[in-house]
DNA sequence: CCTTCAGGTTAACGACCGCTAACCTCCCTG
DNA sequence: CAGGGAGGTTAGCGGTCGTTAACCTGAAGG
């Protein structure tokens, strides 16, 4: 774990509330001055840190995907001789957290890429096909039987239910941060054993 | 079922189009000449059949909510006698149809919410949770240990699970409709099971 | 045959939005 | 203590977009 105690910068503080903002209203809904707004600055001053509204979007996906494969890759290096039981619980694990802490980065994610410019959305693109695939890898160790096509719709159907954070009740209203991930990971561990049971 | 064989009339064509544009580009991202263009007539003629891009919007998501909402009403009503877990079938096949015939529809069903007027928001809100509730009671006959705010966590992820259809391989490449449907219904099953595992 | 009206058309207006230009003001540094 | 760059500011330009206005046309109906 890397955890930070240093103040956060201006860009980052930037990157947060535009994250906030484009998941609440949607990329074409934000305004640059609502952005500014946000971190005190006024319109134009975001070009001081970007170089426009399109490139705070591309890095926040690409960081996002970039995030999630490279957390995803730790798991799996860190797994030498763990049985893949164990290993496909630490990526839904890995998935969880994130889901459950960056709740705006994870509606960006699946929601505005098709608003990337091209070489950014390739980029994107690439680096959440890793991602699944190397779920898809993972998922066929534990259940063989899993023919790969149905293995890979059973990831994206699960990765939809893992996505599904930003729909529950507002943070309070639910059982709590450890109970909802833990029933988020057990209804995972179900989907993907009773997509094996064909 | 009430199936149609006259043609489409030039509002239905034009609601099809929008919902697939605003699904692709977004509400923000889509403008009315697009979508006058896209049925054939320019721009400004789509006045004649809505009052306004924010009208189209609103009878889509509306339609969506109710449509949702009256079949599973149906479904409900036909089962009397029925075994429960015979009932959440249903209601699970019912969405899958949906899900995998509507694709535009459900994508925005959960993506646009945010664009509507107050009131209309209001209402879909209304018949969205209605369609909730119903599943949260059909869940907790099958599973009467599962607590009801867990069975109302678990409905939600289960509805990200099939809802992620859209996300699932363009129409062909995928391994049939049928053994799809079967994939996902088996996976949300096995995820409403594994939630109840407490 | 004239009227009416549904369903189009193009022109244009007003608002908004992303972005640039020009300028200001600290604070750091040689 | 000069000066220069980092990080702001406001004014404003150019383009886009939703919407309205004004006009046209073909078919139905008395």
């Amino acid at each position: 774990m890397t955890t930070r105690t240093d103040a956060p910068t201006r860009r980052e503080q930037i990157l947060k509330e535009a994250a906030r903002l484009f998941a609440e209203r949607g990329f074409h809904g934000v305004g640059v001055d609502e952005i500014g707004a946000a971190v005190g600055i006024s319109g134009p001053g975001l070009y001081r840190h970007f170089a426009g509204k399109d490139a705070m979007l591309a890095e926040l996906l690409v960081g996002i995907s970039g995030q999630l494969l490279t957390g995803a890759k730790r798991r799996l290096a860190e797994a030498d001789g763990v049985p893949p039981e164990e290993v496909l619980d630490s990526l839904i694990e890995g998935h969880i957290d994130f889901a459950l802490d960056d709740r705006p980065l994870i509606t960006l994610h699946d929601r505005e890429l098709d608003r990337l410019r091209d070489s950014d959305r390739k980029l994107v693109r690439q680096l959440q096909r890793q991602y699944v695939e190397l779920w898809v890898s993972v998922v066929r160790e534990v259940y063989p039987r899993l023919p790969e096509p149905a293995a890979r719709s059973a990831v994206h159907s699960v990765f939809g239910l893992l996505n599904s954070t930003p729909h529950l009740a507002r943070p309070g209203s639910l059982p709590g941060r450890a109970k909802t991930a833990e029933l988020l990971h057990r209804m995972a561990r179900g989907a993907f054993a009773a997509a094996a049971q064909g």
